[in-house]
DNA sequence: CTCCAAGTGATACGAGGTATCATCACCTCT
DNA sequence: AGAGGTGATGATACCTCGTATCACTTGGAG
């Protein structure tokens, strides 16, 4: 929210409603979802707009979107440094959140070996959970 | 292509097609690009057998489809045991593919954390290119 | 409070991806 | 090597998600 208003973005009825709507879930939301969520919140907030912020907000690295299951993408949401990282099950299909994951050093060398300066991260882990093994 | 036959699915010249073009080509390529390469390779194969193709490749972990630039998902090819890492430069959206990812040990911290059995991983970059600084 | 660029909502459109179904060809088994 | 049947195919029509357009509204700086 904040980093949407430092942007120099306007803080309209639209983008925080799409906000909140991704924040609040406890799981990542596709477009449709969150279209969905949007309309209860605010009715009045056309489709295009949920789209233009989502693109927006992907645009500020706040949020990614990404292939979890089913046809369309859902969007993830970064932490406030840009980094994310998760655990697919690719048998139940499950997303387990990590907190912490570690690759900071592999980050710096890797910064290093091709000269950039690292902004954020995204990991993605497949592997059988425990349930499905 | 061995992982395709180990995998009971048939060997077939639209899968054979769909492969050649994605291991050909030197950068990701989204599904649009897939079809028309495929196209030229075999006309005679369908889109929807490409669109088939991509989503068996993307259920055997031998390709993942990533949102890079523009609309539509483009396809990365995964080595042999499930990995890939790449960084993406949120300037100019070039990518590099990243050989060496040094997350090792990241991954084993995590697997022992979850309790999961880390089968491959997905890890993007995102960061200014030398040139775009 | 005023102003105006940034953003909006409605709608129509278009590209990307999918369901269907009769036909074909890979590969196993003999 | 040849046959059989099941998994895969190609063509088409369709549907869904996301986008362009444009007249109108609104956030927020001054």
């Amino acid at each position: 929210m904040e980093r949407l208003s430092e942007s120099g973005a306007k803080l309209t009825r639209a983008r925080r409603a799409v906000l909140e709507v991704i924040a609040d879930s406890r799981k990542h939301l596709s477009s449709t979802e969150i279209v969905a969520g949007v309309l209860q919140r605010a009715p009045s907030v056309g489709r295009a707009s949920v789209f233009r912020t989502l693109d927006l907000l992907s645009r500020l690295a706040i949020v990614r979107p990404t292939f979890l299951s089913g046809r369309a993408p859902v969007y993830v949401l970064m932490s406030e440094d840009g980094h994310h990282a998760h655990i697919v099950c690719p048998r139940c299909l499950n997303v387990i959140e990590i907190d912490e994951c570690h690759v900071s050093d592999a980050l710096s060398k890797i910064a290093q070996e091709h000269d950039i300066h690292v902004a954020g991260h995204l990991l993605e882990v497949y592997g059988l959970c425990a349930p499905c093994r």
